[in-house]
RNA sequence: GGGGGCGUAGCUCAGUUGGUUAGAGCGCCGGCCUGUCACGCCGGAGGCCGCGGGUUCGAGUCCCGUCGCUCCCGCCA
């Protein structure tokens, strides 16, 4: 999109607010939009006039703006004003450099008021506070009107349409698949829609587009992509929506290589496109293991260190019961070097509790003094113990170690939060910095102690890499890959199964049996069975790439009308009651509230 | 489901140890003003202190409950 899109003349305007008029001079324009500002002089009017490509200066000047100079003196905020006149350069003295259009000016010989508008709830802009979310999202339709919000809409814009651009260019198909579908499962609770034509039963929002874009590649359309709305019924967070939208994209006859290599070259066409980082391809790999290792997490931000150690072969003849005990019982005892800190009493504890609040049963913190600690737990470790933990932790005088002994996956999930708790805390990291990388090499599946089960690291599609012993699948490894970047993951993807043996097993090992797979997925392995080539693809959330393109803190800010954390538009007041009678149409009754548990 | 933070004028916020008539900036309304651009100057209006209950001679302030917003854990790619 040009930042000036053509206008065709007519009664409103003939130009942007935006639009730098230096070659119309002297001419006529004509200009519409919005009341931004108005500096009234008495004897002169200055009006600031805005649209969606940004400000102008209107002058009223009573010897040649006849009527409108009345006008004017009645404008108020966000009036919807169309004005015609002069396009005059503004002298030496009255340009305004902090304006796009400060060397120009309109002088206004007629102006029509177009709508007037009442005093805003807030202030479009220009006034220091920064307006509270919730009286925002009451008034969407104003607070787009920010520059900051027009800004991001516009670079969302932009991003799908250079998405848009490069895939075409590739050769891929834009095909859209349906919203009422049946239940995919990618592990979240569904949104239900009730059928009114068969009572009792549900369609379900389509949590991903997955499965109908494996059928795309069984029906021969080899390269598919999709702009798609997605549902899942879980909590909010600042980068999670019950609605939001995947850049969806599948290939055939390709093996991770290609797809990996595909996007790399889309996400540095849109980067390119809309002034993103610059990457360098190919772009950064790293495999599971190693993330989890260093970082304690699949989706490690690598702009800065503090990285995951771990001490157990230091502490192997430890007299110490807590760590001992861990060890023994086949745990971990991992730690990680904060640098030279400074921390009161109070900090320490208050990283006590947050490990606590991870799932840690405590958290062990100390100084390095000397060759020794300054810790309460250094009384219960030897001289060599504390010498060895310091060599292994890479400790100097005073810098603040951390450790927390449990099971493997506690000790990664609560060093690898903290590690990033404590970057905020002592601002390590530069936000001008960007990195990318390719997580590669996952696990097919991950044990679910608490149900009992295996689950799927990523989706059941998953292609297994190599050939796949249901017997231990523990050992098995998927071909799939996540980008991430700068520790939050922007998307992920597999090569997927297309053989039905293949799919059957695996669902087998997630405790799906042959009749419930028949019955779920019946359409899925009968399709396989039509000669399916091998295909894998990716699916991008697309509100935080442009998230994190806008410099925003929540996805909320990069989508036009968003959700609470509560789940409810606070604009339409969604979700809402419903009439008895359209209960009725679908043959649903409610429990009365207080009667429902009794 | 759990934990933290917030809720006072249209907006953003202050409000001391529980004390008399609840403040500021911006916005809004009126007046003045011919080069401003967050215009300036003068004047003015505007409050269910989220809601309900309790303690107290007295509650914006303390206690209990509840609702809303938000961040995090769980959950979720």
């Amino acid at each position: 999109m040009s930042e000036f899109p053509a206008l065709s003349p007519n009664r409103f305007r003939d130009a942007w607010c935006g639009q730098i008029l230096g070659d119309r001079v002297d001419s006529e324009a004509r200009i519409a939009g919005w009341v931004h500002r108005r500096r009234d002089h008495g004897g002169l009017i200055f009006i600031d006039l805005r649209d969606r490509t940004g400000l102008v200066q209107l002058v009223f000047n009573p010897d040649t703006a006849g009527d409108a100079f009345e006008l004017a003196h009645k404008l108020r905020a966000e009036d919807v004003l169309s004005a015609s006149g002069t396009v005059v350069r503004r002298s030496e003295e009255t340009i305004n450099p902090d304006l796009p259009t400060g060397e120009f000016e309109l002088r206004v010989t007629a102006a029509e008021l177009l709508a007037d508008a009442e005093t805003p709830p807030f202030q479009i802009e220009g006034f220091s506070g920064e307006v509270g979310e919730d009286a925002r999202l009451r008034h969407r339709y104003l607070d787009l009107r920010r520059e900051q919000m027009r800004d991001a809409m516009i670079l969302r814009h932009r991003v799908t349409a250079a998405m848009r651009e490069f895939l075409d260019g590739e050769g891929f198909l834009d095909v859209e698949t349906p919203v009422l579908t049946r239940s995919t499962p990618e592990g979240a609770r569904d949104f239900l829609v009730p059928s009114r034509l068969q009572r009792g039963s549900f369609y379900a929002l389509p949590q991903s587009p997955q499965l109908f874009k494996q059928l795309l590649m069984v029906a021969g359309f080899e390269r598919y992509y999709q702009i798609a709305r997605c549902f899942r019924d879980e909590d909010l967070r600042a980068d999670r929506q019950p609605d939001f939208t995947q850049l969806d994209i599948e290939m055939s006859f390709v093996d991770g290589e290609d797809v990996i290599d595909l996007n790399e070259r889309l996400l540095t066409h849109v980067f390119d496109r809309v002034g993103g980082p610059e990457v360098e391809l190919p772009m950064q790999r790293m495999c599971y293991s190693e993330a989890m290792g260093r970082f304690g997490t699949d989706r490690p931000d690598l702009r800065f260190g503090l990285e995951l150690v771990d001490l157990g072969d230091a502490l192997g003849e430890t007299e110490f019961k807590v760590f001992r005990s861990v060890l023994e019982g086949g745990g971990a005892v991992r730690g990680l070097n904060a640098g030279r800190r400074e921390l009161p009493r109070s900090e320490l504890d208050g990283l006590i509790s947050r490990a606590q609040e991870l799932g840690a049963k405590g958290l062990v913190w100390a100084f390095r003094e000397g060759e020794g600690w300054r810790s309460p737990t250094a009384k219960f470790l030897s001289e060599a113990e504390l010498r060895s933990l310091n060599e292994r932790l890479d400790a100097e005088e005073g810098d603040l170690l951390l450790l927390v002994a449990d099971e493997r996956r506690v000790t990664d999930a609560v060093l690898g939060q903290l590690r990033l708790d404590l970057a905020e805390r002592f601002d390590l990291i530069d936000e001008s910095e960007h990195r990318l990388v390719w997580i590669v090499d996952w696990p097919l599946f991950e044990w679910n102690e608490r149900e009992g089960r295996w689950d799927p690291l990523h989706h059941p599609f998953t292609a297994p890499a190599g050939d796949f012993d249901p017997e231990n699948p523990g050992a098995a490894r998927a071909q799939a890959y996540d980008i991430v970047w700068n520790g939050q993951e922007m998307g992920g993807g597999s090569v997927r199964i297309s053989d039905a043996a293949t799919q059957s097993a695996v669902f087998a090992t997630l405790g799906i049996d042959a009749e419930e797979a028949e019955a779920r997925f019946g359409f899925l392995l009968e399709a396989l069975r039509y000669g399916a080539p091998p295909h894998g693809g990716i699916a991008y959330g697309l509100d935080r790439i442009v998230q994190r393109l806008a410099g925003a803190d929540s996805i909320r800010d990069v989508i036009a009308f968003p959700k609470t954390a509560s789940g409810a538009d606070a604009l339409t007041g969604a979700p809402a009651p419903v009439e008895e009678m359209q209960l009725k149409d679908l043959g649903i009754s409610l429990h009365k509230r207080g009667l429902a548990g009794h």
